[in-house]
DNA sequence: ATTTAACATGTAAACGTTTACGGTTAATTA
DNA sequence: TAATTAACCGTAAACGTTTACATGTTAAAT
């Protein structure tokens, strides 16, 4: 059965829909007896007002879309959490999308969302390319990059200073003697680019150059701990893994006790993130901490300020990285 | 700037907002010049057709309203990834709230929901209460509990055998030779009354009576560490912690370590949920698997067959848990 | 050459809201 | 008492789609 209307609010206690609506809205121009009416109407048969409606005629939904990798990396739900919280607010909702790291499936997402018209969007774009970006553009949507910008592009984004991240685990790892670092990536997408920049140069300025083979890539969807076997049977000997981010390391932190290395005695391993358990793995990891929940309320801050003045001027908010020392390195 | 509408498209290619929606919606009753002209000028003004008003139109939004506690709760991560993974397939988009165990708040969603109108539901209700389930029913929106059932009412839900979840836990802690077992549990829901009586029960079954101080309730949004050293400082000496899900686990596991005491050798501790990362804690934890995933998959299938046959009769799936031996006890 | 069918397109109503505008009644003022 | 005003309420249009129905055109069939 099709969900109630306002006019079956309206017949169910003799009024005009024009009255019913004012009364649920709390508008002045009704007596105080027929809204009690009105509301005793609705709220006898149920009634809740159809957002779709409402919508088309407004031109508003109150959602914004969120379109990020996958809610299965505890990374991303720090970020959501942190959306969320500022959005509930303000009564706004989330729609969720993920891209599980694929371009098409990012393609499609987006599709849905500018469909569902949501008011604006909070994206990790899963490339550095700017189609993505051009096409928001396009749209007219107001929209915040999340964790990953795209480089000569002007558009609002909350990043980490990723060239930091990879300088700092470079540094860290040298300080503790290593300089056969195996080098864990994700792909295509600029924080990963430029935290290899930042390792790169650092462990260049130290005098050691890292050649190609010490990069690994993993690709979308696939565990990390095959890239490290691929490099340890290529007879690799990294003293130290530097991942990506602390989900990849655990995956090598499970990959490396199959292959019975012991951490950190035999290898160390260093990931990006800090997620809540890495301080109760074994051993404890340590990570650097790029402030994934305070990106996610710093990207809705921008979105809602975005819907207030629709003229505003981009913001880049880049958040400093810190390094988490335990004991896997 | 409005999104562009059909009526641009038609203007712009010179035929009626008819012509122009069957010829994007793959219409037989036109021709393929025609198609090709609006096809050409949707593609060139950037158009995307809006949900809002075909969804008014046709009565369906496709969307599938997920209401769960929190995602950062990585249980819920592995399901609403499983409800996910369905329903992409049958090009349905996922509306995601929290409820985080407040009943309020999962009113409030609630309303939301049924305000986007949402084709379905699936939720994991906070209480044991029929409540929300009746407000649904009252609404007649297909839905799915998911990992909590609801006592005394006839609906569709994918659980697991939450009593049996209580039961083989007395039982392996048994087996290890504990007895002074203190069990941190959620609060309110049917699945945490569940495993308590499973766990009393079996514990009875053996001769021994577990007090009611030996049971702890974690409040809302609390971390479970609390729970755990108030029954310390209440001069418990428990040999084993028993915990509602894994979460907690984790969070009893940095307790313990907090006070300095040894899992396995001072204390014993086990979850639920099998988790990806208790894999890897320190130590691995021994949990319960319950089928996270799974417990998507088919809620989601459920959903999916209730829109397709709106008569169908509810369906009860029960999965069966596993023990998972690590080292935690 | 006329009828018929097939095809292509347009007109308008409907979905559930909100609000501008106009109308009715009762209360206030002169 | 008549005029003005205030309070309340209804009518209808609009938001962006889809489709039933009507209309017009062309080709095929007689």
């Amino acid at each position: 059965m099709a969900p109630a209307t306002l006019k079956d609010v309206a017949k169910r206690c003799g009024v005009s829909l024009a009255t019913a609506s004012r009364a649920l809205n709390n508008r002045s121009e009704v007596s105080p007896i027929t809204r009690a009416k009105v509301l005793k109407a609705a709220e006898e048969i149920g009634y809740v007002a159809s957002s779709l409606a409402k919508g088309l005629w407004s031109g508003e939904t109150k959602v914004i879309g969120v379109l990020i990798t996958t809610i299965e990396n505890p990374f991303y739900a720090n970020v959501v959490s942190g959306i969320e919280k500022v959005l509930k607010d303000h009564s706004y909702n989330i729609l969720l999308c993920s891209s599980y790291e694929e371009v098409d499936q990012e393609w499609a997402a987006l599709t849905v969302l500018l469909e569902q018209r949501v008011d604006g969007l909070i994206l990790a774009p899963v490339q550095s390319k700017p189609e993505v970006v051009e096409r928001l553009q396009k749209n007219s949507v107001p929209f915040v990059l999340v964790g990953r910008s795209i480089p000569g592009i002007d558009t609002s984004y909350v990043v980490c200073d990723d060239f930091k991240v990879g300088a700092m685990a470079a540094e860290h790892l040298l300080e503790q003697g290593h300089e056969k670092v195996l080098f864990i990536n994700s792909s295509r997408n600029y924080s990963a680019e430029q935290r290899l920049q930042g390792f790169l140069t650092t462990m260049q300025q130290h005098g050691i150059n890292i050649s190609p083979k010490w990069i690994k890539t993993v690709p979308a969807n696939q565990n990390a701990k095959y890239s490290l076997f691929e490099a340890l049977d290529q007879g690799l000997e990294p003293s130290a893994v530097f991942c990506f981010c602390d989900c990849m390391a655990l995956e090598i932190l499970s990959g490396l006790k199959e292959r019975g290395l012991k951490v950190p005695a035999d290898i160390a391993v260093m990931g990006v993130d800090n997620l809540n358990v890495t301080e109760i793995t074994d051993p404890p990891l340590t990570t650097i901490d790029i402030q994934n929940y305070e990106m996610g309320i710093r990207s809705a801050e921008i979105i809602l300020k975005k819907l207030q003045e629709p003229g505003a001027k981009h913001e880049q908010i880049i958040l400093s990285p810190k390094l988490v020392k335990r004991n896997s390195t």
